[in-house]
DNA sequence: AATAACCTTGACGTAAACGTGAGAGTTAGA
DNA sequence: TCTAACTCTCACGTTTACGTCAAGGTTATT
């Protein structure tokens, strides 16, 4: 918002309003329903965004790389929607520590904004952590069997109509 | 079935039935609810399992380690049921493919089998890598901005009480 | 200025994934 | 044997995450 009325007071109205989309735009662009982005909001997801005078939805491209996030982190890592906001809320919690830490006079307040945010990102990284651990212990286990069903049809190819039993070698 | 039908037919009984558990103790173990394991079961994502003669249900180890990872796939992929369904009747296709496998006689028909397994897997393979590539680069966004908030409080530490508009250096 | 195409806010519907008893049967231990 | 603890099968309730009209304003186009 401070930053928004003040570009637009500065005067110079360049191309401002240029690259604003409308809801539709934004659900061509992310694949997702206009419904489930106006549920988004609705649930906390998004921050409320622009409107025309008509009070219909504009949304800028830092809007929709949010939105695009919101995404990803569903998509890819399988949260609820509440644990979603909880994690946007957390980023959005940086944010406004930042703005705290620009309004705090004192060092030690700011050290102490910082180490929160630091802490805050932290754990993000350590959930992230486990959960690559975790999936490349899957590929694991997934590459090995591919490895048996390799081996296996090389012996099938190299010992055509040789034993019947053939697979038991192995086991 | 092979494998164990073979063990049991060599006569010594040594402790067949003795780690087998009922649904209370598998959901213990799993952290999961009755319901949900009865559920998981009514969806198809589990086999029926053993009862005794009063309809109590039984469960493996074997039973429990397919029931784990389920979960594997639900938690950590964010997969619905039916497509931890898909995945896992894919699998037990495997196994039946392994079956048919081994009645079909013919090596043209053995390598088909083959062929399939091997694809479906590499399909799961893939999936992951894909998987693994995106979280890798979440991870590369949390850790740069890690480096940011760091490099900050590095500014702060040093130049304790300088300058008020420090952080406008960087900016 | 009229018309199509888009958007708005309700409000109700729904599929998935369980939760939560109810009522009845089963098993293990004293 | 008898009780406490466990389990069974319905069966209805709930939450999440949207889908789907409906009735009405807005924007763009001609």
């Amino acid at each position: 918002m401070d930053t928004k009325d003040a570009h637009e007071e500065t005067g110079h109205s360049r191309s401002m309003q240029e690259d604003w989309l409308r809801i539709g735009d934004v659900a061509a662009r992310t694949g997702l329903t206009q419904r489930t982005i106006r549920y988004y909001e609705e649930m906390g997801l998004l921050p409320p965004p622009a409107r025309t005078q008509g009070e219909y939805r504009l949304y800028s491209p830092d809007d929709v790389t949010r939105l695009q996030r919101v995404v990803r982190l569903k998509e890819l890592c399988g949260f609820s929607l509440a644990e979603i906001r909880d994690s946007i809320e957390a980023e959005g919690g940086i944010e406004q520590l930042k703005s705290e830490y620009r309004a705090a006079g004192d060092t030690a307040t700011r050290a102490e904004k910082l180490e929160k945010a630091i802490s805050i990102t932290e754990g993000q990284l350590a959930l992230i952590e486990r959960k690559l651990g975790q999936m490349r212990e899957m590929r694991g286990e997934l590459r090995s069997r591919m490895d048996r069903y390799k081996a296996r049809r090389a012996e099938l190819l190299q010992g055509a109509g040789a034993g019947v039993g053939a697979s038991e070698e192995r086991a």
